[in-house]
DNA sequence: GATGAATGAGCTTTCATTCAT
DNA sequence: GATGAATGAAAGCTCATTCAT
């Protein structure tokens, strides 16, 4: 007997990832997604009951797995710059790696898709960063601003600048990212 | 497109903004268009020959408007630090103001409609500002880095934080923003 | 400027019975409706916004015609017989004459798209008749039984009665139908 | 078609018949048979080549159930009032036992499934009866008339009146079925 | 034989576009 | 020019049927 294959959901899943990295969101038809999987139109729907619901399990899909490359190698106890690198260079090296899943990210998130319960989930995500923040705040290495300021000039520039890369064909560590990251570290410490 | 009526052709460029706004490019359709404009489908093609003509248009329209409101009162000669802190000041304050403009452009951005000559019209915009970029690095008043990754690292942020300020409630200026401002300087400035 | 067309409502119902008729409730298609109407499947949403509405509209329709021509020349102080022989007349040649619409109300009945409160709608309809029962069994004319027995035992043949005469070809009044009221008026008379 | 497990084909008339009670022969799908049935989709096929072809045994299966029942304890030599009664009571009594098998032949009848050859298989079935309406006719007993319509006349009333009796949770015989069928004696005795 | 995932033709519905008024 | 009904191609989705396990 042939039985539901998980690698199959995340067959789908690139799937749909790759088509929004070229042609956006507005763009995805369930026909193209399946053309593109290999698969039968009818096939994607005995993994997902609907388009929407396929949307939604990739975003969740999709967010969780950036937010826990976001993490990788993670210490909390490490020297408060050295900490704040290794998640920014993670946060870049993703959306490098991870270019198609990223674009999906960011425009399900301004499509008619997305849901007030999504949102919360998403900030959930940067806890431990935030606790970071905190200690250098306290330690009085870092200016004493809002927390979600600090995220966002961290994070903000990003995404820009993995597209500059991006274009310039560089790749992760470079001299343009150790660069980049001392910008935002100026701009952060006290 | 015999334009015989200007002040309709700005009534379905506002009417496509909200829409977009509220619901993104992905759920854009005519009828909904006409209907928040107020007037019937057909009239549409009165203005605009057809679908891709009117978000083209549209995405020229608030690009130009956009770019014009970057450099308000804006001087050249003015002190750099001044000088940068107006453009940046009123980027965000565009942001805010033409929150469904500035949604819509990014989302054109990465749409299908999207198309390569306007990808270089909208670099040509930024000129003034790099010409900033080099009498100050000339100066030794900024980081000698490439003028992309400057520009990345000071407007890049403005996206989140005119998101987080809409949703205090906030106006621009602000202490929130001009806090946001030094950390740019600080990041920037040698 | 074109306008709704009270008339192609008409169009739509008259096509959906003359299918109905032809392959019964489970064959229709909106598409088959369209073509067989003229129109475009599109047009069928101008008028309807979807299948189980159109269905439902097109019931309550022919019920309420069906209804009508029920109780067409109709009346009440006629003497018993007469009466009830007009009604049953009227049931059998309309039956005959919008055998289409009459195949159509009685599928839809049991089909998934009956709804309760178009049951109840349903037995309002028949009111007068009841009233008529009423005077019959005080008069001493008809038998002292309930009258939805009796209702059943005068209508409930005509329905076999009706494809039995078409398919004799034969129209009404006929022998065959004088005979057959003959039947129902021993049956209940008491 | 292996008839490897008979009561497996029982359980899918039984399944498929209780469908139909419910919303219908137009909502029938092979897979909700084959849920009711406690089957697997693909067991169907094991059974019958088709679903048109799964339909016509269950007609040919539940129309000659009934017509067994119909003439349950039948003597054709018995007085006629007797042998009539006893005719119209079984086909009562089954209308209520197998109500969701007489629902669905009934409506298979108007479905476009249904074929000319099982029409006269229909016919066929009332043969006893057509015999016991000649002698009582030759004997002056019935209404000189078609044997059709005195069928008709006798049966007819049937499917509305056990729809009443199920309304009331009445079982048969009462006094309700005893009336009815003085109603159609009265109406064809001569 | 039994299973249920996979298939794709065909159905319902949407929507850019046309066109009679 | 303005209108919105009409069009039909294309989208989302269903379901009879097949087939690997």
């Amino acid at each position: 007997m042939k039985l539901k294959d998980e690698g199959k959901t995340e067959l789908i899943y690139a799937a749909a990832c790759r088509l929004v990295g070229r042609a956006g969101i507005a763009g995805l038809t369930m026909a193209t997604i399946a053309r593109e999987a290999g698969l039968a139109t009818g096939t994607l729907y005995t993994y997902f009951p609907n388009k929407e619901a396929l949307l939604r399990a990739l975003y969740r899909h999709a967010k969780l797995r950036t937010t826990k490359a976001l993490f990788r190698d993670f210490n909390e106890q490490e020297p408060l710059r050295l900490a704040l690198q290794k998640i920014w260079l993670n946060y870049l090296r993703t959306r490098l790696d991870s270019y198609d899943e990223s674009v999906f990210v960011e425009q399900y998130y301004t499509s008619p898709y997305m849901q007030a319960d999504e949102v919360q989930m998403s900030l959930d995500t940067m806890a431990p960063l935030f606790r970071l923040f905190d200690r250098g705040k306290k330690g009085l290495l870092l200016k004493d601003l809002d927390n979600t300021l600090l995220a966002i000039y961290l994070m903000g520039p990003l995404r820009e600048l993995a597209g500059l890369i991006r274009l310039q064909g560089g790749t992760v560590p470079s001299p343009l990212a150790d660069a980049a990251f001392s910008l935002c570290w100026d701009g952060i410490r006290s």
